[in-house]
DNA sequence: CGAGGCCTTGACCGCGGTCAATGCCCGTGG
DNA sequence: CCACGGGCATTGACCGCGGTCAAGGCCTCG
């Protein structure tokens, strides 16, 4: 758990006292590639770390599944629509790789962040990330073209290509893999 | 004022005591059409709340403007990444007609945050229904053809077409004014 | 009456989607 | 060990949405 502590503390550090508590909250989940660690349907209300691995955070969008993200080492992700709202979950997230996960349970965040400021003040950090990434998601996918996008990607994640498939690259840059496959042959 | 007090109150009421400590950040202010509440390049921590009247959100993206938004009575907006920030606005907000805005100052708004638990709720509050709208939002440019967001956007908000002028419609649906004109007349 | 802003219309084009075929890699079973 | 089958990636032919550029109509205001 001490990796969470950590990540968390580069935000602002978390007092004993307070990171007892959190840490009440979380568990420890070890899972193998392919496995899923949220199902489309269930109810998400918990955040994810991911400790080790990689994981694919996706949803069904007519008869094609569409990449929303890739949760690499060290990063967080949950289900927005489900935390917020206690909703099942449309997104799913399915480890790519071995992986080890913590979960915080939703339920015992939410009331932590009610009664203590520190929690709190990273609960309102990791939305307003969000927030922020969302928006520049949306310029991205707006006045990007996929080539643009194709090569932002490779210079933010430079293993991306070695880790997860070119389908769901495709799929997560919002093209299908026939336009990806023409835009890579068409780099050299 | 009282009009921000039950507004808020329908999310969740505060006390008087939070209530008088939030007034004391919120300042009411009058501007005819065509006013800047906000300028692109000024830093905007503030938070408007639309008390009457109408505004537009907008940025430079080349040699154009694009609407982001635009903020109809009773509703928030701020500038995403100027109040996580603290850094000169890339957004614009202009008034499309006379108006009534509250301002809440978002140095003020920032502390009471950090010390006040209703007031950190109500902000956790804003910021996750600002995402919940952003992923909405990018859903419906990803997938969504020019003229089913123009059909969504009339029926959301049957009144737009008196309110606001075609162009500024156009560039809120990522599209030119050319092709809002084709839709428009595909339709009868 | 003329000028300029807004909206519309037309001709043309390019990005990316769809559909279909082919190539490649790899695991399974005869 | 080879043959087969299936999933993934690529390639080609074709098409439609929406962008660009240019021109024309209409209103308002000086």
């Amino acid at each position: 758990m001490e990796v969470l502590r950590q990540f968390i503390s580069l935000v602002n550090p978390l007092s004993d006292n307070s990171w007892k508590m959190l840490s009440e909250c979380c568990t420890l989940r070890r899972y193998n590639e392919g496995d899923f660690v949220l199902r489309q349907g269930a109810i998400g209300t918990d955040l994810y770390f991911v400790k080790e691995g990689l994981l694919r955070n996706f949803y069904d969008k007519g008869h094609k599944e569409i990449s929303e993200w890739f949760t690499f080492e060290k990063s967080f992700c949950f289900s927005i629509m489900s935390y917020f709202e206690g909703t099942p979950s449309y997104l799913a997230i399915q480890c790519l790789e071995d992986s080890e996960v913590i979960s915080i349970s939703g339920e015992g965040f939410m009331k932590l962040q009610k009664c203590n400021f520190e929690i709190a003040n990273f609960a309102f950090f990791l939305i307003s990330r969000s927030l922020i990434l969302s928006q520049q998601r949306m310029l991205s996918i707006q006045f990007e073209t996929a080539l643009q996008r194709y090569e932002k990607l490779l210079d933010e994640h430079p293993t991306i290509l070695h880790r997860v498939p070119l389908h769901y690259i495709a799929s997560y840059l919002g093209i299908t893999p026939e336009t990806l496959s023409r835009i890579r042959n068409q780099i050299h």
